[in-house]
DNA sequence: TTGCAATAGTTTCGACTCGCTACTATTTTT
DNA sequence: AAAAATAGTAGCGAGTCGAAACTATTGCAA
């Protein structure tokens, strides 16, 4: 019995405890993780398909939280101008207000001795990192610390997509960010 | 969005991403948390109630779980000598052999740097117990930090349970651990 | 350009999880 | 001895999830 699993085993427990808390009395543990999500995705990442990478699940059972995060009016659908087949799912004010709740995990975290947590979130990253890796998919990083990141005088610019950024997207995680 | 948002939100993708794994094809999320619950608490904490108190689910869902377990042959009852309404649900070999298993969130925790690791796993257990308290539940630690924690020479003695202990006992979980 | 392949999203189905309530059996309390 | 508490189980219904089939759109290539 290693130590490492000791802390897997943590992980898990965790996550666990915390998703019986329903957030409202209306989302379960899919929709709070998704609606989370989205809360810090930029423009080019709200898609069915995106949030299903970055949870680890299929596109069609992510379609199924999605319209029901709809119908609970917490996003809203917004097709894509430039691909029809495209669709970006938007955080409605009641959304952007329940997304954010702290939850009680939230609070756990800020037990943390604060020392501690910059080093417990650079741990938790490497390892999210490492599992990402061993698994083909992207980590889905954060806009300003991607390799395509640049900036035009004052304002933040993507080298990829060539396009200018709002000051605020640049801290918003980014599916094609690369280290 | 605070930083403990951040991490919570690594905590649950890193528990969601690990999800998926089926652990050698027949076991799911629910099950595999239960058998490695299992593979690492003490005779005292092996009853369907414990590993549902362990984990927050309820009585019900759990015996579930445990009777599918049973049915995989990975763990079998035992009906308890003292109280005739308690079964304690005992790992068979095969079951052993699972649970020594490495998962991939094993592996994606063997990444972070050796220094930091011993940290993460404090963080997560400060996290832990403050989520546990605000619940008001037992946080089931290990054996050797309780306060009832004793010695008889060199073998490990429980003062709750006024009980002389096997040594590897002293390193399992038991749900009567208190700091 | 036309046809084929790839991609985005949805729908449906079946297996399963999970919480809840009701229930039995046993133990503890009064 | 009766009542209350506790341990575990069974069955129901809502919902999750993954897989496969399907539509619509886009990209590619002959």
């Amino acid at each position: 019995m290693s130590k490492n699993t000791h802390i897997s085993q943590l992980i898990t427990r965790l996550a666990r405890l915390s998703a019986s808390e329903t957030w409202g009395g209306d989302l379960n543990p899919a929709q709070v993780s998704a609606l989370s999500y989205l809360s810090r995705a930029n423009r080019f990442s709200r898609s069915p398909s995106h949030v299903a990478e970055y949870l680890g699940t299929t596109r069609g059972t992510m379609s199924q939280t999605l319209k029901s995060l709809v119908g609970k009016g917490y996003v809203a659908e917004v097709s894509s101008e430039t691909d029809r087949r495209s669709i970006s799912y938007d955080l409605t004010p009641e959304g952007v207000r329940l997304a954010a709740r702290r939850g009680v995990l939230d609070d756990a975290v800020g037990s943390v001795p604060e020392r501690e947590r910059a080093i417990l979130h650079g741990a938790l990253s490497d390892a999210l990192r490492s599992l990402v890796a061993k698994n083909g998919g992207r980590s889905f990083g954060i806009c300003s610390t991607c390799r395509h990141h640049q900036r035009k005088g004052r304002t933040p610019y993507c080298g990829l997509l060539d396009l200018v950024l709002k000051p605020e997207e640049a801290l918003q995680i980014c599916r094609e960010q690369t280290s």
